[in-house]
DNA sequence: ATTTAAAATGACTTGGTAGTCACATTCGTT
DNA sequence: AACGAATGTGACTACCAAGTCATTTTAAAT
């Protein structure tokens, strides 16, 4: 299916309707997300959606992709930058992250859906794929400081990947959870998906850090 | 809605039922699980269901509150006990829950699910509720081991209960991941949800409460 | 103004769901 | 055996979903 008539749309109706899209899957999973309401609220008849898309699933795609490239460009340099001091640049990961929503709430909302998208039959490929990337690129990452003496040799990489991974995945599930943020109901409102000031999120990303760097363990003195 | 006359069944049909709706809700999520199609493989007649639970929310809440039940049973000694030395501790814990899912691999499964459910209409209030508890348990363990002088007083609680929420919610995933495990499949065929030796998961724990103990970071000699 | 291609439309099909309820069956008690 | 209560049944309702497609509308080209 190719999205050509799309594109040949007035851009301001193309943002229009992907905008809908993204909100429609930002409160919902994909098996309960609804092209129907999606058209509703738009005013558009059903038909154009599917001339656009093509299916469901294929609209799906094209909102992981869209949203997937307004990510890049945000975090690209950072993730080209060299890697210096590993945790300082962790905690840079990890605002851009941050920053990311703060600009895109709706992308960063939908991913977020996306991550934790469970149904296996239709689109759990898709999410295992990313994941994979993601996973993979922070192995890499510390496989390179581990080598530099940065990291301890009598751990295994894959299961501080994971930890890492869980991190990123689970840092807005904490910040909703310490700041009694509605994902959702900021959504609805068309609102950033948690209001927290630069300081808060520092002092997280250093309470993060320091524990995966020092350990939990009081020190001996 | 009373379950009595579920309770009049035979036991061996009370647990057949029982198996086959866990099943279903371990295979899929609350929205895609389907009560027709628990009644077509039990081979009984759809209103006999709602009898016995009302309607397939309520079915669904007896279900948590059976697994739950089941779970306690299996780690209530664990609870108990006095906590020694806390990383111990934490590794029993993990190889409780563990055995658990040895012992019950369908209940773990299903639980594996009611965690991750993301329903927000139907039953992510009964989630959040159990995700409470289980935090304010950790919590409450992690501060009195800050007191008694075992834990950095740096560190938010909060933070750090954050983190071993996270680890021992995603210790499924990690097996998965790592030994390539298709938790469906094996649900499909009523196997264990996973195989791993006891040496294996001793590894993991090892490797984790390694990290989350004394850090990741090499340390100077 | 006419023709033609592209785009929009929404009633319709198909297939699924939870839940209901009048009726049939079974069971325990007198 | 007869009665009455408890239990089992499955066709049925009401609803909502994705996707289709003959028809209409719009826009562009001649």
């Amino acid at each position: 299916m190719s999205t050509k008539t799309f594109y040949n749309l007035p851009v301001q109706k193309q943002n229009r309707i992907i905008e809908e899209c993204f909100k429609e899957f930002a409160l919902h999973d994909y098996q309960q997300a609804s092209v129907t309401r999606i058209v509703k609220k738009l005013g558009i008849a059903k038909g154009s959606i599917f001339q656009y898309f093509g299916s469901k699933k294929e609209l799906y795609k094209f909102l992981i992709n869209y949203a997937g490239q307004k990510k890049l460009e945000v975090s690209k340099k950072m993730l080209e930058s060299e890697i210096d001091d590993f945790f300082e640049w962790y905690k840079k990961v990890y605002s851009y992250g941050i920053k990311f929503d703060l600009k895109y709430p709706l992308y960063s909302g939908f991913l977020y859906n996306v991550v934790r998208e469970r149904n296996y039959e239709d689109v759990e490929a898709f999410r295992i794929d990313s994941k994979t990337q993601v996973f993979e690129f922070i192995e890499s990452v510390l496989k390179e400081q581990q080598l530099k003496g940065k990291i301890r040799t009598d751990i295994s990489i894959n299961a501080l990947a994971f930890i890492f991974y869980q991190a990123h995945t689970g840092v807005f599930d904490y910040l909703a959870y310490v700041h009694k943020v509605d994902f959702r109901e900021n959504i609805k409102q068309g609102k950033p998906l948690f209001s927290v000031t630069e300081e808060q999120i520092n002092e997280l990303l250093d309470e993060f850090t320091s524990i995966l760097k020092s350990g939990m363990q009081k020190q001996q003195q």
